[in-house]
DNA sequence: ACTCGGATTCAACAGGCGTTGAGATCAGGA
DNA sequence: TCCTGATCTCAACGCCTGTTGAATCCGAGT
C-alpha cells in the first residue's frame, strides 16, 4: 500500500519486483486448497496483487501455470537416498514419518495435495501424480530393497500414502487428524514395511 | 429415435416416461466419472435425451441433483451385520472382498467414486463421505469388534479403503489396477485386519 | 367431453471463466 | 540521453455455466 498516486498505475513498478513468484506462491496456495478446475486464474492473480492478463503474460497458459506450481520444492533424488539409506530395518517408518513432516511443514501450499486434488477428474494431474509418487519416489524404494514384484509393492505402498492424504488433510476424519503423529508413524509404518517386505501370497 | 414427427416435440411424451429415473442414471454417471464441480448439468441433461430445464423441474438445484444421484444402492444396515457376523476371524478379508466387488459390479456409476471425486474441494461432498463411511459402514463394524479407540481404528480403515479407490480407480496405478482380485484381498485384508484388532502402540 | 396438472421444451438472463490485444510505464544498456 | 524491451493494466472477446419464466403438450380423473 506504499501507492505513491492516488490510484493504481500501470507499467513497470519500481524496484525489485518479486511479482512472479508471488503469483507462483498465490497459485501453488489455490490449486492445493481448490484443486485445478476450481482455482481460476482471476483468483490467483488477486491474491498476487496483480492483473490476471500479466499471469498469462508469465506462463501462457492455466495449465503451464499449474505444472509450474506443482513443482516439488525439494527433490527426490536428494531425499530418498538419505531414507534408504540405513537399512531395511525400520524403512517403512522412516518413510511415514517423512511424508507426515512434509504434509505439517508445507501446510497449505503443498504440491502433493495440489496433484491430489486436481488428479481426480483430470487426466494429466492423475499423470503428473503417478509420476511424481511412483518413479521419484517409491519405484526408487522398491528397487532399493530386493523383493519380488516390486511395482506392485510401490502400488500398495501409493496407495496407501494417498489415502492418509486423503483421509487426514482432505477428508478430515477427526481422529486420524488428531492423532500423535507418531502413532501413526508406527501404525502406517508398519504397514508399508509389510507392503514392501513381507511375502505378497497370504498364507 | 421413434419419433413420428420429424424434430423434437413440446409437451408431455406418450406412453410410461421414466425419464426421472433416466436423468438420475445419467447423472451417476456424470458425477461419479468427472466430480460434482466438473458435471455440467447440461451434459447430464444431453445423455438422458431431456432439456436442461427439465432436471430443474425435477430436482431444483444442481446440489440437490446430486445428493439425490449419490445415494447409495444397498443399504449398508442389511450388509453389514452378513460381514460381521461370522466373527473376528476374516473379518478384513470379507470387508475388502465386499469392496473390491462392489467397485467392480457399479462400474462408472459408483456413488462412492463420485463422492470421492467431489469430496476434492467441496465440503459438503466431503460431510457425505465421511457420514457414509464412518457412520455408516465403519462405526458399526468398529463397534462389533471390541477394541479400544474404535473411531481411531475406523479412520485407519477408511484412510486405507479411500487409498484403494484413489489408487486403481482414479490414479489407474497400472500393477494395482491389473493385480489378482484374491492377492489385493489377502494383503489389504491383512491391513484391514491390523487397524482394526491389533494393538496401536508399536512395540 | 372437458378440464387439470404434470411433463417437456425453448429462449433467455446474468455471471464467471480463460484468454487476447493494445497501450502505458519504467529500468537499464548504449 | 535516448531506445529497447520487460513489466504491468485496461477493456473486451466468446464461451460455458446454473437457473428462470413462459409456453406447449397430453394422460388421467370427472
Amino acid at each position: 500500500m506504499a501507492d505513491t498516486s492516488g490510484s493504481a498505475r500501470r507499467g513497470r513498478r519500481p524496484g525489485d519486483s518479486g511479482t512472479r513468484e508471488s503469483i507462483l506462491d498465490a497459485a501453488r496456495s489455490r490449486f492445493s486448497s481448490e484443486g485445478f478446475r476450481s482455482a481460476t486464474v482471476r483468483a490467483i492473480a488477486g491474491d498476487a496483487g496483480v492483473d490476471p492478463s500479466l499471469v498469462m503474460h508469465f506462463f501462457g497458459t492455466k495449465q503451464a501455470l499449474f505444472v509450474a506450481a506443482m513443482e516439488f520444492p525439494i527433490n527426490p533424488a536428494d531425499v530418498v537416498p538419505h531414507i534408504v539409506g540405513p537399512g531395511v530395518d525400520g524403512l517403512g517408518e522412516r518413510l511415514v514419518r517423512f511424508l507426515l513432516g512434509l504434509v505439517d511443514e508445507l501446510g497449505e501450499a503443498n504440491p502433493m495435495l495440489g496433484l491430489v486434488r486436481s488428479a481426480v477428474g483430470h487426466p494429466d494431474a492423475a499423470r503428473m501424480m503417478r509420476e511424481f509418487l511412483g518413479e521419484a519416489i517409491l519405484d526408487r524404494v522398491a528397487a532399493a530393497i530386493e523383493a519380488d514384484r516390486p511395482r506392485l509393492r510401490a502400488d500398495l505402498c501409493a496407495s496407501q500414502i494417498v489415502g492418509i492424504l486423503m483421509a487426514r488433510q482432505i477428508l478430515a476424519l477427526p481422529e486420524l487428524a488428531a492423532a500423535d503423529r507418531e502413532t501413526l508413524v508406527g501404525v502406517y509404518g508398519r504397514t508399508i514395511q509389510r507392503y514392501l517386505t513381507e511375502p505378497l501370497d497370504s498364507p
